[in-house]
Formats: C-alpha cells, sequence, structure tokens
DNA sequence: CACGGCATGTCAGGAAACTGTCAGCTTCGG
DNA sequence: CCGAAGCTGACAGTTTCCTGACATGCCGTG
C-alpha cells in the first residue's frame, strides 16, 4: 500500500513515514504543494496524506485540482487545532476525513487505514516474506504458522529488513532506522541483536553480507 | 439508552437533558459542534438530538462529517420556526428528523423513540470478546454471564480495547482515548488501571506486549 | 459538617524482560 | 594462514511492568 505524505515540516513528515512504514504502507514523501499534485496525478497511491500549509500549491487547492482530473485516491488532510474553517473548506473541497494536529501517530495510521478499507475493501497491511509473516497491527511475528515474540528492537530491526527485502542494508543504516540514530558508532549491539533475532526467527532468515551488511531474500 | 444533546444554549440544553433523563434515557450533553464530532464520532449513542446554530463547527458540518464517517446514529435536529432551508439540508446531509423550535420538551423525547425505534438494528450496543460481554447502552460488562462493577475508567479502557481487539494498543494511545489526553507523561496509572481491571474481568484476558502495549484477542 | 465509601493517582519494592558490553571464538576473503 | 568481520555466551545495568499500600478528593448519608 503506498501512501503520499505531503507535508512541509520535516520532522512532522519524518514521524508520519515512519509511523506508516510501521504500519506495513510503502510512504513517499513530498515537501511542496506543486511536487504533491504532480505525484499525485502521475502516479497511483492508495492514499494521500495532505497538509494544508505548504509552499508553493497550498493543500486545498492540491485537493481541488486532484478532484477536477477525477483523482478519486482518498485523501486525509492535516489541519491546526480549532481550525475548523479548514476542515469544512477541506471536505468541500473533496478530501475524505481530517485529522487535527497534534495527533497520535496510532491515530493517524488508523484513520488512513479507514479511508483506504472505506474505498477499496483492503485488509490489514502485512508484511510477508516466505513462511514470515509480520502482523503490524497484532505487532506479532510468525514464521511457518507458529507465533514468536519479539522485544520492541528486535521487531523493529525484522520489520525493517523485511520492508527492505532483497537489499543489503548497511548496520549504520540500521542503527539509524531501528535506533533513531543516536547510538555508539563502535559497537557490535547491531550484531548482538541479529544473533538473538537469527535464533527465533531462523538463522537461515537473514543473511550477512560481509562487509555490507545484512539482507532478507537474497 | 445514550443520548448526545448538542445544544450551545444552556437553558434549552438542560431543560432537554432533563426531559430526555425522565424519559429513562442517558442524555450527555455538548455545547459546540467540535465536542459533538469528537463524542459522537468516538463513542456509541443510541441518538443524537442537534442544535444546528453552534460554535466552532456547525450543526450541519456536523451531520455531514459523521455521515461520511459511516456514524449511523439517528439524528434529531433542532431548527428555527420556518426555516425550511435549514430543515431540508439537514435532511439532505443525513439527518433522520428535525423538530421546530420552540418546542415542548414531550414532543422531543417522542420524536427521539420513534428514531430509536425506526433505527431498530443498526447499532452495535453490544461489543464482545470471548465470553466477555460489554452493552454499551447499559454501561454494564459481563464475563462468563456473571455481571462485573467496572469504574468509569475501567470501563472506558476495557471499551476502547474491546474495540480494538486484536490490536496492540500503546500506553500513549491508551492515555489519548481513556483520559483524553491530558496526563502525567511519566506515571504508571495506565499500568495500575490495567491491573485493576484484570482482577474484575480475569487476568488472562488482557495480554501485555512488553515495550509495545496492552491487547486484546492475541 | 463529619463520616465512610469509592474512584483514582502516586509511590516504592521487586520480578522479569530488554539490551549493551565484552571477551573469546568462528568464519570468510584474500 | 592471517586479519578483519561477524557471532555468541555471559554478565550487568536499565527499563518496563506488576502489585500492594497509602494519599487524595469527591459524593452521598446520617
Amino acid at each position: 500500500m503506498r501512501i503520499l505524505v505531503v507535508e512541509d515540516e520535516r520532522r512532522i513528515a519524518d514521524d508520519v513515514a515512519a509511523a506508516l512504514a510501521d504500519a506495513g504502507y510503502v510512504p513517499e514523501v513530498v515537501h511542496d504543494g506543486e511536487a504533491a499534485w504532480f505525484r499525485a496525478e502521475t502516479d497511483d497511491f492508495d492514499a494521500l496524506v495532505l497538509d494544508l500549509g505548504l509552499p508553493k500549491l497550498d493543500g486545498l487547492s492540491v485537493v481541488r485540482k486532484l478532484r477536477a482530473a477525477s483523482v478519486r485516491t482518498p485523501i486525509l488532510i492535516l489541519t491546526a487545532r480549532g481550525a475548523w474553517m479548514e476542515r469544512v473548506e477541506g471536505i468541500d473541497a473533496g478530501a475524505d476525513d481530517y485529522l487535527p494536529k497534534p495527533f497520535q501517530a496510532e491515530e493517524l495510521v488508523a484513520r488512513v487505514g479507514a479511508l483506504i478499507r472505506r474505498a477499496g475493501g483492503h485488509l490489514t497491511p502485512q508484511l510477508v516474506y516466505r513462511d514470515l509473516n509480520i502482523d503490524t497491527r497484532r505487532r506479532t511475528v510468525a514464521v511457518g504458522g507458529r507465533n514468536v515474540e519479539l522485544s520492541p528492537l528486535e521487531y523493529r530491526l525484522l520489520r525493517y529488513l523485511v520492508h527492505n527485502q532483497g537489499r543489503v542494508v548497511s548496520q549504520s543504516e540500521l542503527i539509524d532506522h531501528v535506533y533513531g540514530g543516536d547510538h555508539e558508532p563502535d559497537s557490535n549491539a547491531v550484531e548482538v541483536l541479529v544473533g538473538r533475532l537469527r535464533r527465533k526467527v531462523g538463522a537461515e532468515t537473514i543473511g550477512t553480507r560481509r562487509g555490507h551488511g545484512y539482507i532478507i531474500g537474497s
């Protein structure tokens, strides 16, 4: 499931993208209205998450232009708290739902899920690699149908690898995405974590590319 | 039977609430459109009584948004005398009936009763998980057929978990939805609450995902 | 008003899980 | 066969969660 996230504030955009990725979606982020319009009209997303205060072309105009162009992708708009005018205008312009800032990442994910379900009747996003299955709603992992208990870090690591399956992921990239960046650089924490994860999901699941990083699904 | 009354004029709101309470309903009063939207979407009422001239978010928008969000609760709108435009718009927006002001309290109660009867099976007043049953109208909880007394917070917590059964719910999400967001961030109130709830409904009902949150229905 | 009861938050102690560090070992590439 | 990279078991510090005890505040009753 691909989601286009349109938000100019870097921090919020990153948070939203991370939360969506958490849930098994594939977010793409752009930072201004023109890019949003171009991407949404050119490509086919399952949903849009759209901030209203945008550079170049404001969010409402994006909604109107897309609807005028018969783009029916469900749109969730983000509005400042109490700016009810914006909400009403947004709905009028053709948005499907709104979420007042500040919001819980979980709530955004839930709303996006609801939008997509309403639009197309799809199910909970699941990440799959062979007989390994990550249910992002339950936050459970099953291998060959058998449930496996993972710690928070193990879960994030596995999710990131499965999400990027077929690609080699370097240790520093993992530190960025699993630990949020700040971590002792010369530490074997990742190696230890990978080891523990392998014991739980099966050693053959995660491959090592000596000197490059780790990979799932060679 | 729970009725959400949305009316900004204090006197009218009180009268309506009193009349409904007399008739055996359980009224809840809010005074602006945003609160109405929040309560009606979050919770499960048997009917809405909705004034049109509201602060923050007008009544018609509330109706439209609720219907857009698939909230099917029957809605009775209150309109000024002779404002037939409003009535048409209200019905168009998805309201089920209207009552021109001024009105007799008895008539309002009668109409509300008719609405609820007409709605019949639309609502989901029962939340169920295994042998645990929540009657949202009576606000009662039964486990294995035996009634269990819950405090207000315990009830809300349980309802939220059952409503989201099969999904891991983080503590911060619970703080948002059970406490309405404002709460000391480093407090173990949620843990204590969960503990007390477990003692009442059976410890095995609520699972802990260490580092992730709580879940019902693993 | 004093009282008790109830709901709920805070705190402290402890158990269990989580995770980083380290040292020694294995494996791989050249 | 060597060195570097990666793996692993053991250990310890930290975090998370649970629980009982206590404090506080509210509310209805006598």
